[in-house]
DNA sequence: TGATAATTGTAATACTATAACATATCAACC
DNA sequence: GGTTGATATGTTATAGTATTACAATTATCA
């Protein structure tokens, strides 16, 4: 699995396909993916960046669709629940689940430059990490995992 | 190197050697020591877990070291910035770095159930996420590697 | 249909962090 | 020792992030 984030691509089908495995996997599940989730969903897939809750918010607020933080809150937290996005510690911010209804064990790389966001995958149980947990007696249930750098085009062509 | 956190230990050792670590350092390299930064590093090292800025203020204040958020934040970032403390984004919180003075690129163990938190090491560029970063031509700079589960005395009698 | 659970609307507030600018202190040089 | 420039501190105000609490509505299912 490689990272995706960095190059471009047809944003209109990652939209699509996007949400499509959302729906599908919420039917399964009984989960309800109510017009305010999806839409959700639909901006941090159309904007392809982590984003901030206000950000949300604001265009929700456009939209008609809630005013008050937690209407993006309460979105963000089922989606985030259920692997649909993803939160960015780092940034404080969201970004569209890359890697739609894989399991998988979320890494980040941020563009310290850019901004942009690539949602890569490693297992936290293995190297370093899974050694000094199991050298501490510790039993991993989620990782964070961000990485700081530059993107392959800020290192050329520095955007700020 | 093994994760240290979880393990009773001589704290007024720690929190003396810690203190004269950073002074060392600082005094070679003709960084300020100043009374403001060494009281907050030493709150750190007492309290031996991840504090929020705003813990740290509070204890200032009591001590009439300073009674604004920016005198904590500005501690706080010259001890990071100078590798004598962390923040765990996950907690939005700062600790005492427990490798001080050793070159690192840490990584915390996060328990859930009782806040304690193990500082380990991980280097990032290994493993699937040093291939992910290098098939993107993602360049390196820093690291957020933060796991969260259950420490080894939360696993046998749950805290909460 | 009625009971129950889940979701949404809204106001208020808590928590985290920084900007901006004035004052004070330090370090180095004359 | 005093001047100067850099660094650090004091303080006010404000920005940014997130949650609590409770009322109203909508969905689910017996």
């Amino acid at each position: 699995m490689t990272a995706i984030g960095f190059e471009h691509h047809d944003h209109a089908a990652c939209v699509h396909s996007g949400t499509a495995v959302a729906a599908e996997y919420c039917a399964q599940q009984g989960l309800q993916f109510t017009a305010q989730r999806r839409r959700v969903l639909e901006i941090l897939l159309e904007e392809h960046r982590a984003l901030g809750a206000y950000d949300i918010l604001d265009r929700l607020r456009e939209e008609g669709l809630g005013a008050q933080p937690p209407v993006a809150y309460r979105a963000l937290d089922f989606l985030t629940s259920h692997g649909f996005a993803h939160k960015i510690e780092r940034l404080n911010a969201f970004i569209a689940c890359a890697h739609m209804g894989q399991r998988h064990a979320p890494a980040f790389l941020i563009c310290r430059d850019c901004g942009a966001v690539a949602e890569a995958y490693a297992d936290p149980l293995q190297g370093d990490l899974g050694r000094a947990a199991r050298d501490a007696g510790f039993s991993v249930e989620r990782a964070v995992i961000e990485v700081e750098g530059l993107c392959p085009h800020c290192q050329e062509s520095p955007a700020k």
